[in-house]
DNA sequence: ACGTCTGTGTACGCTACCGTACTTGATCTG
DNA sequence: CAGATCAAGTACGGTAGCGTACACAGACGT
């Protein structure tokens, strides 16, 4: 498999060396629509670098019923959790929502790797991080926000993941998403398109003005952002990234910049 | 510091020796009304083991409006998302909710340990597993379940916090952290106490029948609490249990200042 | 072209929860 | 003991979001 294809923007941020290794223990899958990775309360088989394509992670809240807590596109790791604990990922449901691709390598090898290849874990770690600020700052916002702004959050998050601004999905698994009825989406999509920041086909929406969707959203989306680009500085020159230099084993700890 | 003396959980869950290494470079502090442990968007200067009292994690919503994520007690670690990543804790808000006290060390020093204490890593990761699983289900429960049921499961994971039924606060407070109504939260605990399974005093709220009380909870709690029994299971015996570890410490790497 | 299916627009009554604010009761202070 | 302070109970109108339901429209197969 040809390491300069790789789209996923974790394995992006890993030295070639690793990254062959990584690569090289995976296969290309495809993502199918519905398709679930994860089935809830199951050990985990494989993890997925997600290449294309859009995956949400969610919460059982009733018998058969699921709340989204976060989402995985291409800057992210289907099973990071795993990371922590091998048998840590339990409590939720994973599932494609956007069809795509992604890399997948068996759970055990994924570990082993974890173990022998320091710039993978810190990556993943510090995704992890991530994904925790994210989680725990949407779940604040699903008590204290509207669901326009909510939504506009997830559309925003999604355009990030996806690094598109052409999102789709239909009201329907929107609603199911963000755990509101169908009609609210419908309704919220509409007061978007009022105002100019996205526009709607049947199973799709689009994000026209992403700078004034943002605008009208809670802040909760801006935190999540730069709390990944914080932790995650994007590379923009592919898999010869200049990667941070390893040092300080006594004392990684940082000061904030500003 | 006597080590026989820890009331900590995670620290309970490591062998004697790693304890002591521990131990050794903390500080036991009082953990006063209302103190700010750790500022939203400041660098963490301690990590605090708590050994009694609550501490509440909180997103910020709006300018001067926190909403409770997570919650922290004996059984856990102010500062834990330290190990993922040494800046990766600034979105959000650390205040002690009842009094206690903790064992406290300097973020640098904590860090440093991670590397060089197995198991001391290992509980810490299992720990964070168990954080994002409460997180996120908590985030789903509140776009879902009413007000009674969260606050049911509030009262729930408060009591497994602090190891014991009384919870010293007000219903202001509670409405606060829940990011409700301070009515709604009179309301709804004068509804459970109709149902026997609390009872109120000023400035205090006693779980009478915790079983009672999760039956009419929404089902979050159980898996909260089952997940956190499946990842750290409680140890009986002091010092003596054996968690999986890390076969390499490292993860030195720093984010490039940008 | 046809019916069929799935997605979208829209409506209606209902309830949980909100913002506000006033009253009563408990605790502290001088 | 008197007055101040803070917690808790209660009330009321307003509304966001709910469940349900139905009609219409774009897409699709035969």
């Amino acid at each position: 498999m040809l390491v300069t294809q790789v789209k996923n923007k974790l394995l992006r941020l890993i030295p070639a060396d690793e990254l062959c290794r990584v690569v090289d223990m995976c296969e290309r899958v495809r993502l199918g629509p519905r398709q679930i990775l994860h089935h809830y309360m199951l050990p985990m088989e494989y993890v997925y670098f997600v290449e294309r394509g859009l995956v949400s992670v969610a919460a059982r809240v009733e018998r058969e019923k699921f709340v989204e807590v976060w989402l995985i596109g291409s800057e992210g790791l289907v099973g990071a959790p795993i990371a922590l604990a091998a048998d840590a990922a339990p409590l939720h449901r994973r599932t494609v929502q956007v069809t795509g691709e992604a890399l997948r390598i068996k759970t055990p090898e994924f570990c082993g790797l974890l173990d022998s290849l320091p710039h993978l874990r810190s990556v993943v770690d510090r995704y992890l991080a991530v994904v925790l600020g994210q989680t725990s700052q949407s779940g604040a916002c699903n008590s204290f926000h509207d669901i326009r702004q909510r939504l506009a959050r997830w559309l925003l998050i999604a355009r990030s993941a996806m690094d598109d601004n052409e999102i789709p999905l239909t009201h329907g698994v929107l609603a199911e998403l963000l755990g509101v009825r169908r009609a609210s989406v419908t309704d919220s999509l509409e007061a978007l398109q009022t105002d100019g920041t996205v526009t709607t086909r049947r199973g799709s929406v689009k994000i026209e003005n992403p700078v004034e969707l943002s605008r009208l959203c809670c802040g909760c989306f801006k935190l999540i952002e730069r709390e990944y680009r914080r932790l995650l500085p994007a590379s923009d020159t592919g898999s010869d990234a200049r990667l941070p230099v390893r040092s300080q084993p006594q004392s990684p700890w940082m000061s904030p910049d500003s």
